[in-house]
This record gives structure tokens, C-alpha cells and sequence, in this order.
DNA sequence: AGCCCTTTGAAGCTA
DNA sequence: TAGCTTCAAAGGGCT
């Protein structure tokens, strides 16, 4: 399989993916390097500071500066100045985890110029490079109701006691609350009407049509930021990462409502099941959502194995800066997913008993499966095939 | 109906 | 701590 970069630092998405960024020539661009650290550590604390996600201009700036080693000059600076950040932010910041990350890099590309006002709840997008559609942050709501250690969620979470682990601030910046806590947020606070994804004329599915209201067309990126005990945001809209434990989703309630999957079935009423909260995506997760329409109207397929296939290579023919938008997403994600229940696992959606016929069958086929099937990409002669195109 | 496939990444578990 | 497993999305295919 085809690496960015196989000298280390190939794991774009894990803790230290930018790592190797560091001992890549830093002299290149000193003298706007000089001039955007200023500037933009300047952004920085004032995102971490302040609640409003503005300056765009500048940040987009930098983005789109493009080369990919001067983007290396840049995330290994920013890891710097986050570190630094970081300190000055009492440590609340994981910088092991995501010092890393050009936080600056986030910007509305549809906001002309700092529209973006801090209250007013514009989801943040992500800029985008090579002609996709904005893929904008999951807005996920206020756990206020699901979390029943969280009496009520502040617009500054740090205050609240015991949570930790993420820097709210930050967070803050790219999905402000508006002053007088979420409640106020309304349908429109969404970002600008255009598709999400971009899907072919033919129509792959039609809840991206940009007529239809913010609201119930961006499913995951639902700004319902008020939930209910179940999830269920009051004005109805079923928070994205709640779903009842029903199993698979059904993808036109997916689209609809993300990780929500709407229980109409009255039977359900009679055992309240916990609702389930999904895992926050990944960044190849987040990728694919964006281009598995595009595949498929590209390649016209339609089974899921062979488009993740096409998008897995392509995935890796991205560039980092390209990458890098993913998983910044995801990064956001992960935080405000942590932010909002704090108390949940991954290990919460275990199946344990699965988990335990499962493991009791590959004990039974004599062998891992995954190991298997990664033993069989591996006999694979990855420079034989290097398609990014249908096959 | 429910699992498999197929991808990458994050998180959890185990030795 | 390294290595492995599970889950996240998606939807056709299969049992």
C-alpha cells in the first residue's frame, strides 16, 4: 500500500503525526514563518482566550501557502507555540496529543472575511484545497442532559469540575456558544447553505440539497446543541452521536440525522434502552463521508467494500496539508465528542458478548481474521497497484 | 435479520 | 509498552 512519506511520521493521524515534521528544513521561509508566528500565535491565544473563531483571513493565508514543506515549517512552529500555549493554558491543552496540529488552519473559507462573528455560532469548516465543499465540524450539542454528571454544561467548560482533559477554549472557538448558553442557538446558526458533499447530477442522495433547512440536512454537523435524556435535542433533532442500540444504521435516517438514529418503533417504548454514543469519527472516517459520493459517481459503484478500497488509496495520495484538514476535523471532533460526555468510553460500545462469540471464533478458525486479511493486503504488491481510479 | 467485507485511525485491552 | 482488537461509516452480498 502506497505511504506519504515512509521516513517516519507516515502516521499523519496518530499522537505525534507531525512529528517528522521537525527535522525538515525550517530555513526555507524564515522570514514569513517570522511574520505568521506573530501573527497567528496572536490568533492562537486569542482563539484559546477568547470564544470567537475569527481572523480568518490570516489563516487562511497560511493554509493555502500550500507547499508542503513550508506546511512542515509551519505545523513544527505551531507545535512550538502550542506547547507553549499550552503551558500558559495551566496544561489543560494535550500537547503529547495534538501539539502537532495547525489549530490555525481551521477557517470558513465561506465567511467572506471575518463574518464570523463570535456569537454567532457559525459552524467551522475546514479549508478547502482541492475544490471540495467545506467539511464542517460536528457540532455536537450539550451533553447538559445526557451527562448526569454534568449539572450544567457552562459556555466555559473548564470551569466545569472535573472535567480535564480537553481545552475548551479551543473548542470554544470553533463551536461558540453563544453568551447565554446553548439554548440559544438556533437552526440558522449553521454555516453557509451550500451542499456538504457534493454529489453527482445523477443524485446520490438527496438530503444534501442546499433548499433544504441547515438544520435537518447536515445530519452529523447538526447545531441541535440542546439535547434531551435520549439525545434528542427538544425542537426534536436527535443528537448526532446518539443512537439508540438498535444496531446498523439505516443510511437515509444516517443522512438525516447522523449519529442519530430516530426510534419511531413504539415496541422500543416498552425497554428503554440506552441510547448509544457512537465513536467520534476518525479523520479517514471523515474523509470518506466527504468523498464516497464522489466515487460512486465516479466509479459507479456501489459496493462498499471496493469504494473504501478506492478511498483508502486515495487517502493515502493526499498530501499532509490535505490530510492534515481530516484530521484537524477529527481532532475537534474527538474533543468536543470528550467535552460532552465526558464520562463515556470507546469501551462503552463494546459488545461484550459478541465481542466474546467472536473472539471464540477465531479461536475456532484457528487464526485472527484481521491478521489473515492483513497478511493477504501484504502479499499484495503494493506498486502493482496504485490505482486511485476505479478498477 | 444480521454479519461480512473493506478502508484508516482512535481507543481499549492484554501479555 | 508493543501488539492486537474493536468500533466508527457505508451498503451490497451472503447466510
Amino acid at each position: 500500500m502506497p505511504q506519504l512519506n515512509s521516513g517516519g511520521g507516515d502516521d499523519l493521524g496518530a499522537n505525534d503525526e507531525m512529528i517528522s515534521f521537525k527535522d525538515e528544513g525550517e530555513q526555507d521561509e524564515k522570514i514569513q514563518e517570522n511574520a505568521f508566528t506573530e501573527r497567528d500565535l496572536a490568533d492562537l491565544k486569542s482563539s484559546l482566550v477568547n470564544e470567537s473563531e475569527i481572523n480568518q483571513n490570516s489563516n487562511t493565508a497560511v493554509v493555502r501557502r500550500g507547499h508542503h514543506d513550508e506546511q512542515r515549517v509551519y505545523h513544527e512552529k505551531h507545535r512550538e507555540h502550542l506547547e507553549d500555549v499550552s503551558k500558559q493554558d495551566g496544561g489543560m491543552y494535550k500537547a503529547p496529543a495534538y501539539s502537532g496540529y495547525p489549530f490555525l488552519m481551521l477557517t470558513d473559507p465561506y465567511l467572506p472575511s471575518g463574518t464570523m462573528s463570535p456569537s454567532s455560532n457559525k459552524v467551522s469548516v475546514v479549508q478547502q484545497s482541492h475544490g471540495m465543499p467545506p467539511l464542517p465540524l460536528l457540532q455536537y450539542p450539550s451533553a447538559d442532559h445526557f451527562n448526569p454528571n454534568s449539572p450544567h454544561l457552562p459556555t466555559d467548560m473548564s470551569q466545569k469540575p472535573g472535567i480535564h482533559r480537553h481545552q475548551s477554549q479551543d473548542l470554544s472557538g470553533f463551536y461558540s456558544l453563544p453568551p447565554g448558553g446553548v439554548s440559544q442557538i438556533s437552526p440558522s446558526m449553521s454555516w453557509q447553505p451550500q451542499p456538504v458533499y457534493p454529489l453527482p447530477s445523477c443524485g446520490f442522495r438527496q438530503p444534501y440539497s442546499s433548499s433544504l433547512p441547515s438544520s435537518s440536512s447536515y445530519p452529523r454537523f447538526s447545531h441541535s446543541l440542546m439535547l434531551g435524556p435520549s439525545g434528542m435535542h427538544p425542537t426534536g433533532i436527535p443528537h448526532p452521536a446518539i443512537v439508540p442500540p438498535s444496531g446498523k444504521q439505516e443510511h437515509d435516517q444516517y443522512d438525516r440525522n447522523m449519529y442519530a438514529k430516530p426510534h419511531p418503533e413504539p415496541k422500543r417504548e416498552k425497554e428503554p434502552k440506552k441510547p448509544v454514543i457512537k465513536k467520534p469519527l476518525n479523520a479517514f472516517m471523515l474523509y470518506m463521508k466527504e468523498m464516497r459520493a464522489k466515487v460512486i459517481a465516479e466509479c459507479t459503484l456501489k459496493e462498499s467494500a471496493a469504494i473504501n478500497q478506492i478511498l483508502g488509496r486515495r487517502w493515502h495520495a493526499l498530501t499532509r496539508e490535505e490530510q492534515a484538514k481530516y484530521y484537524e476535523l477529527a481532532r475537534k471532533e474527538r474533543q468536543l465528542h470528550m467535552q460532552l460526555y465526558p464520562s463515556w468510553s470507546a469501551r462503552d460500545n463494546y459488545d461484550a458478548g459478541l465481542r466474546g462469540a467472536r473472539e471464540e471464533k477465531r479461536k475456532s478458525d484457528g487464526g485472527k481474521k484481521k491478521r489473515r486479511k492483513r497478511e493477504k493486503q501484504q502479499q499484495q504488491d503494493p506498486t502493482t497497484d496504485n490505482s486511485l481510479d476505479c478498477s
